[in-house]
DNA sequence: CTTCTTACA
DNA sequence: TGTAAGCA
């Protein structure tokens, strides 16, 4: 068996949540994965660059939208960028993809 | 026990 | 950025 993985509760029918918005991992959870400590997690959301839903508690659920947007940002300042042009970086990347969402541009250049 | 906030270094 | 205390 597996230790971890998804939850099929969503059997036959053809309801398709997204992967990336029905998960909400918690701080411990978060900062375990990504590798990052819960204070770096806290400082993303202090800046705005992601604002994760909250329980009713208040306790921060983060999702795989949330986690991937971390991660990103954990690389560049683990890379020796500075937490300001990190938060701009990912930030510009967002809206990137947002736009592309909308105006489905073929410019695919690897 | 885990998470949250605030504060300090 | 990391750690501490006090609280929910």
């Amino acid at each position: 068996m597996i230790p971890d993985q998804h939850d099929p509760a969503t059997p036959g029918g053809g309801d398709k949540f997204d992967d990336e918005h029905y998960p909400a991992y918690t701080m411990g959870r978060a900062a375990e994965m990504l590798g990052t400590s819960q204070n770096f997690l806290r400082s993303l959301d202090d800046v705005g660059l992601i604002e994760p839903q909250r329980s009713a508690g208040g306790h921060r659920r983060y999702s795989r939208h949330q986690l991937r947007i971390a991660a990103r940002v954990r690389e560049l300042v683990d890379q020796g960028t500075p937490v300001e042009a990190a938060c701009r970086i990912v930030s510009l990347e967002d809206q990137l993809h947002e736009a592309r969402q909308h105006h489905s541009e073929p410019q695919r250049s690897e």
